[in-house]
DNA sequence: TTGAAAGCGCTAACAA
DNA sequence: TTGTTAGCGCTTTCAA
């Protein structure tokens, strides 16, 4: 032990206490083979002596390695709701299944990930800026919106990067994604087979491609067992647009008994409708939802649901980064995951 | 424009264009007064033409300040049970409003969070030493165990930190929490006012601060009312538990007429188990939540709830600790808010 | 008001 | 195998 100094250990400290020279204890810090297991003994003590640890931003300052990467949850806020559209986002359990993966893969490689949230052009400044200065080695994208001009202008900048789903053009930009259309045939199949003969979707926003890849998964899957027409209400991913979109469906095409929602918080919705209109699930009306969220955990009936390997995706996203970063000479990749139906009560 | 170097611009590199000295850029770029305006002008349009942004590491290491914080979600995980942790703790909105209100207030001054999960003995240095680094400035911890060593650690370390709640033991460090006790006793006034005979209640873990000041104050104002006796099902503040901890209630209880659990989520698992046993929400038991999260509201029915101002407090919370970090000699300060009743249809 | 110069703590040649 | 040394890019005295 030892009394606590006004300013911290360094290297030179170290040093001086094991009797060796800066580089030697930089040495053995950093694992470097060649050094003396003695000396790294008496290192390794001086260190525990001393209370040493490496300086971040000296070591950056050669190495230009940040040590931490940005991930961004990006999307457009609308104007003036302040600060509303990070805490919808961030409460979304979809991100937090995200979050959990990216921190399990990066926990192993000593690397931390900043929060960020990108929702006005300001906020995209201040994202690129970050990456510029140096602050973070790259950045994981999750959009939530088609038209976002982030992973454009990460490309331009020359930034790694790495997105959690196709970007709406395409672009030289590595990414993981769903075979959406397999899991949307995955529910469709699940419909029809147990013998819905009006089945309906709710589709999400129609300007993200995964909205679009289901929906159309969804219809051709349906037309394939002879069922040309398939009706669709768009939502808005949140619960609330799951519940109007329902209402729509009900109204339009009242003998509806089969409803595939494009994801869970949707389903949630359209369930409360259901209820709301007498119509039992699955007895009336089966229904199945997307992604395998905690709602579909907590939802009576509980949801039959297409589920996303999102942690899995999401360690993946940030394998594909740290390996850009480690070889930015290396294309872009991407890496397609395969969805799988989970049968529960809904349908 | 101008070519793409292989390696970014500098203050010299700006200086140069500029025609004057690292320093005196070094000052425009810091908004150090004592610069001609006109000098200031030349540089900036040099910064503009080089595309210059200041390398964080450098500035770090002379600063001695990260320009981030540790964003800390602590507790105890399961052994063995492999990432679940993170996974639960990020999927609970309850997370993701914290994250938002701190972002929120970090945003306006360029500080930036970590996001670290420590629920391992290993994390937990990782925590500590991450700080020790000098990665980061300071720690916000959210925690979600009574016994989480981490605070303690901090102290000891002489690390800035702020908590989101009052720790289980008292020690010299800042934190926010809410007034439980009278958010409780909103609850009980509610119920007790609609005209409930036999309330109950289902807590949250009782080693938690927070849930014993809820049993406790839920119970004192009860007793106000004339009713001494209540009883009482442990939660874990997940659904599942509340389901559980409803049937019990409901197994040793069959009278109850009122329930307040300790959040939404287990209000949302009584609610299914209510349903389950035909009992009518609110006519035959009346349902109260705390939290105002976002099940309160995809709930049937609705729920009444007690509302904690979640991003008020983590804003705060954040405050709190970049006020420590600008002046650490400053003593510690806890804030407390006052909660609020959200009256939907639940109760 | 501006510039020169001394580091901040570390890594990585290069020598020994 | 170890030590010497030259920076990494920036802020900040101190002089001018």
């Amino acid at each position: 032990m030892s009394r606590s100094p006004s300013t911290p250990p360094t290297l030179e400290d170290v040093a001086r206490v094991a009797g060796v020279s800066r580089a030697t204890v930089s040495r053995v810090v950093n694992g470097t083979r060649n050094v003396d297991r003695k000396i790294q003994e008496v290192v390794r003590a001086a260190i525990d002596e001393v209370g040493y640890a490496p300086n971040r931003a000296a070591r950056s300052l050669v190495t230009k390695r940040a040590g931490t990467i940005a991930l961004v949850v990006s999307g457009a806020g609308e104007p003036g709701e302040e600060g509303a559209f990070a805490s919808r986002v961030l409460s979304d359990p979809f991100f937090g299944r995200v979050a959990s993966g990216v921190l399990g893969f990066l926990r192993t490689r000593g690397v931390h990930p900043v929060l960020m949230v990108s929702d006005t052009e300001r906020a995209r400044e201040d994202v690129l800026a970050f990456l510029r200065q140096g602050s973070a080695d790259g950045a994981l994208l999750v959009s939530t919106h088609a038209e976002d001009p982030l992973p454009a202008r990460l490309v331009d900048a020359g930034l790694p990067a790495a997105l959690f789903a196709r970007p709406a053009r395409p672009m030289p930009i590595s990414y993981v994604d769903l075979d959406h259309q397999a899991g949307a045939k995955l529910a469709a199949d699940r419909l029809v087979g147990r013998g819905c003969r009006q089945v309906a979707t709710i589709s999400g926003p129609l300007d993200v491609p995964a909205s679009q890849d289901r929906l159309t998964g969804f219809r051709d899957a349906v037309a394939r067992h002879g069922s040309p027409y398939v009706p669709i209400a768009e939502g808005g991913f949140t619960a609330g647009s799951g519940e109007a979109a329902m209402e729509r469906l009900l109204a339009e095409h009242p003998g509806v008994d089969g409803v595939f929602a494009a994801n869970d918080l949707m389903a949630q919705g359209a369930l409360a409708v259901l209820h709301k209109h007498g119509r039992r699930v699955p007895e009336d009306v089966a229904l199945i939802g997307f992604d395998d969220s905690g709602p579909a955990l907590t939802c009576r009936p509980r949801l039959t649901t297409v589920r996303q390997p999102v942690e899995d995706m999401a360690a993946e996203m940030a394998r594909l980064l740290l390996d850009h970063v480690d070889d930015p000479a290396s294309p872009p990749r991407s890496v397609i995951f395969e969805p799988a139906l989970v049968v529960r009560e809904s349908a």
